[in-house]
DNA sequence: TATGGTACATACAAACATGTAAGTAATGGC
DNA sequence: GCCATTACTTACATGTTTGTATGTACCATA
């Protein structure tokens, strides 16, 4: 997200870990608010403010740079309406979209995973 | 992975972020070398060595931490033989195992869109 | 008694991610 | 001219993750 240092160790294995592609898959997708963000665009458009009441727990930088990074990754498409007060709309790209189905497993999954760490809390 | 301080707002938000099965899953397996990890037990049975030969860029430490976060959420099962010197073996769990078919697609998913980024580089 | 192999653990430092607070630009309406 | 609205941006502080270096326990063997 920031400018990387090009430090030896770290950046080195970062490489590593790009040439496998489920990393780089899930590195796409892993930032904190990515996939609620993702999730609630599967229901269509959304403006920036829309999102922001949305998520109010999630702060407006960071409600910005998640959308950058999206938009960088090429899941999300940015659009500018040359109006005052400006108005940005967001939107999935068919790249998101594919990705649809397979997080729907995962969540399933994930669903299912918690419930059993749940149980055996008791 | 390390203990957590509970900073009023980060730790409240991972509560939102938590609430999400599908979040919920994604963090399971974020850590940076979980899904080689998971990808080479997939083969079978794996001695502690045999990992860290294998993962020769992964340093000690860290393939103890991410073999002990998968531990932790079961999704790795460990056997200690009592033995010296020491032998320790690490084995995908059933809800692992459920997890491959899915992973299997994302990293499908990871390799057509990586070769999509490569290409409007040129 | 010293040495080696295995699977760690611990202390410390660097890099990275996220949160907080405040500011910006443009323009239409008052 | 002043203010409100929208979608940011910037500077700074805090928290988390990863890497580096070194140490430990065990016992068999030399």
């Amino acid at each position: 997200m920031a400018a990387r240092k090009k430090n030896s160790t770290y950046t080195r294995n970062e490489q590593c870990i790009i040439d496998c592609d489920l990393t780089y898959a899930v590195h796409k997708i892993g930032g904190r608010w990515k996939l609620l963000i993702l999730d609630k665009l599967e229901g269509g458009k959304r403006r920036f403010g829309e999102l922001k009441r949305e998520f109010s727990y999630i702060t407006e930088r960071m409600l910005t740079l998640q959308l950058r990074a999206l938009e960088q990754d090429g899941l999300v498409k940015r659009t500018v309406y040359a109006e005052v007060p400006p108005r940005v709309e967001y939107e999935l790209t068919e790249m998101a979209r594919e990705l649809g189905p397979i997080l729907k497993q995962l969540s399933q999954w994930g669903g299912k995973q918690r419930r059993l760490a749940k149980n055996e809390m008791k």
